[in-house]
DNA sequence: TTGATCAATCAAATTATGTTGATCCAAACA
DNA sequence: TGTTTGGATCAACATAATTTGATTGATCAA
């Protein structure tokens, strides 16, 4: 996640990885900062493989990135995302008051 | 959407009604200003019933608010619930930064 | 080496979401 | 009134996403 201006297929990945509750509660862990596996498992109460499929997605949408240490894999959030996805909603606002002219148009 | 602090059930709803590409393709033409449904449905190529399911979805989110004027009707975004994300969002990157302390933990 | 642990992956079953076409309702107008 | 039009809703169907339990690969410690 480089630039700052994401398109519509960008945001949609990043929406769509967001917009599940279990990857909610993984994003409010990480947004405490970074954490092990090994305790986002015991932190969510969560099975080892369904932690692993929802990390994944958050990791293929650009949200979270990954490093391994031994045998740990540590998860933190990817705030260039977080922070372009913001950007992508301030630009929804910039016009969005103007009144439709009347129908039938 | 009055206040400006999400809970995560609010964000998740705003989150998950967003995550649809039909559906983000309705915020953004919104977002160039209000259109009545019948526009819409021609702008956006998409059967009456379909574009009414994806607009019901969005409005009970809280993304659109919709008026009525004859036997048309206008929809529009609600820039409130944006922003509230957009701040939502912002407060996650403050302090993910943090590292993990070393596992074992 | 061997055994134990952390974490990713896979296939099968389950659950959630979106689509379609028909029907209904209210407003407008003849 | 009766008819037309804009739009919401419903039930049946189709598709997509998640969960589960088992398996695998890699790292480390004995």
């Amino acid at each position: 996640m480089i630039q700052n201006t994401l398109n519509r297929e960008q945001s949609r990945q990043l929406l769509k990885a967001l917009a599940d509750p279990i990857r909610l509660d993984v994003i409010h862990a990480l947004a405490q900062g970074e954490r092990c596996v090994c305790d986002l498992t015991g932190e969510l109460n969560l099975s080892q493989s369904k932690l692993s499929f929802h990390l994944r997605v958050l990791r293929e949408a650009g949200l979270l990135t990954d490093r391994q240490s031994g045998r740990w894999i540590y998860y933190r959030l990817q705030p260039d995302a977080l922070e372009a996805l913001e950007a992508w909603l301030a630009d929804l606002r910039l016009h969005c008051s103007q009144s439709a002219a009347p129908c039938p148009s």
